[in-house]
DNA sequence: GGGCGCAATATTGTATACGAAGTTGTTGCG
DNA sequence: CGCAACAACTTCGTATACAATATTGCGCCC
């Protein structure tokens, strides 16, 4: 069955499918491409991809274990729409762990490190010029990531991924203003710090970065944007 | 196929199948049942729980997620050997995580709370009288993702319950001393300053008795204790 | 006319079957 | 006698088939 609209699964040599077809809806959650709350059936997924149900739900459970996603029982796939508390608890979490990090960062950062997150904010504003902001904001994610790669701390990189993922849930339940998150502003800054090795200004300005996305939001109310179907009306 | 040696999965109730397989590895994991390096064959789990390869594979996955376990492809699922690096990490990322949620825990605790905790502390003490080590390994750690709990951060709790997991597989490959790891002595005081809501005592408490922990590991060389096979040989 | 209960449908949960890749033991050659 | 190539076996990756559960639509009763 090679069907006509199956996505030729992006880079699939060394990568496992069910990793590709994890990776490529993540990567559509990120971009706002799926709202929270949206039903992901299995077949309707093996269909678009092009894979057995079987692919699919390794894939599902993955982006479930990253929270991305919430599975129920006998009902199935839908992405998540983290509860206010949730959200909350996404960005003190962010705060106890990227600060520390981006000093670190600074410490070890070499050259090369410098040059790639220079070359990744270029493309992140390329995107926005664009009119991408759905890759602006999976990008400007991303760099948090990075951050994290430098310090030599995985584990916690690890952690700050799936927190940006839910972060871009948060966002478009929770964003205030439909402006883009990371402003390329702060994110320019904390790049000159850790160039210039500034451990103290990094985690300063790492710190400030975050209060500032944590207080874009409003986590008063419910969710705001496309909270589908039935869900937002009963 | 009703094996007479199927074990009767514990709780099976509200709990999905594979979930239950993955909480009983995690569990033979964290009590040192299960070695570093053991090799997890799916029709072996598959009869020992009396389940197809299905469930197991989930479960399985579900673990890789948490990197309790390896996955090599078409090769086969082992129990985890962190290095002496991702030991490091583990550790780092814990003395970010936990003193500052430790303090929210004292701030938080409810009279509840304490009597929780310190019947937990009897168990684990009882545990250990039973000459039960491993029981009290898995105890003394839980203790420390109730203390996230109670801070009312489940998104934290759930990291340091990873953490939690790798570390018990990092003792049992770096641990100097076989004594118990987290000596009661330590989560004794702990839990004293949480009943009396002080923050500043808990955040320091927590985080010398991290280092503690930290420092009690001999990180320089290769895996201790039974890392299996040949891989230790060759 | 509205609400409840039942049957039909659709979707997920689990098991099994088949194909692919790796591992091991053996045999032949150097 | 040792090494390399081959073959048989074992184990995993993926797809498909069947069973269980939830949802939906219809009809009946109130």
């Amino acid at each position: 069955m090679d069907d006509p609209n199956a996505i030729t699964l992006p880079s699939g040599r060394a990568l496992s499918t069910s990793a590709t077809v994890a990776s490529a809806l993540s990567r559509a959650i990120h971009e706002h491409r799926l709202s929270p709350g949206t039903k992901l059936g299995e077949d309707e997924l093996a269909e678009v991809y092009g894979v057995s149900r079987t692919i699919i739900r390794t894939a599902l459970q993955s982006l479930a274990h990253a929270k991305l996603v919430e599975i129920q029982r006998n009902r199935g796939a839908f992405v998540s729409q983290p509860t206010p508390q949730e959200a909350q608890e996404v960005f003190e979490a962010r705060e106890l762990l990227e600060p520390r990090t981006a000093r670190s960062a600074a410490l070890n950062a070499t050259a090369q490190d410098i040059a790639f997150l220079k070359a990744h904010i270029a493309e992140e504003h390329a995107a926005m010029a664009e009119g991408d902001p759905g890759l602006a904001l999976y990008l400007s994610g991303q760099l948090h990531v990075h951050i994290a790669r430098i310090a030599n701390q995985n584990t916690i990189a690890n952690f700050i991924e799936v927190l940006i993922a839910r972060s871009s849930l948060v966002v478009a339940l929770y964003s205030r203003r439909e402006s883009a998150l990371c402003e390329s502003h702060a994110h320019g800054e904390l790049i000159n710090a850790i160039e210039s090795k500034d451990g103290n200004a990094a985690e300063a300005l790492m710190r400030s970065h975050l209060v500032d996305l944590h207080s874009a939001l409003d986590l008063r109310g419910k969710p705001s944007a496309g909270a589908s179907l039935k869900e937002i009306l009963s």
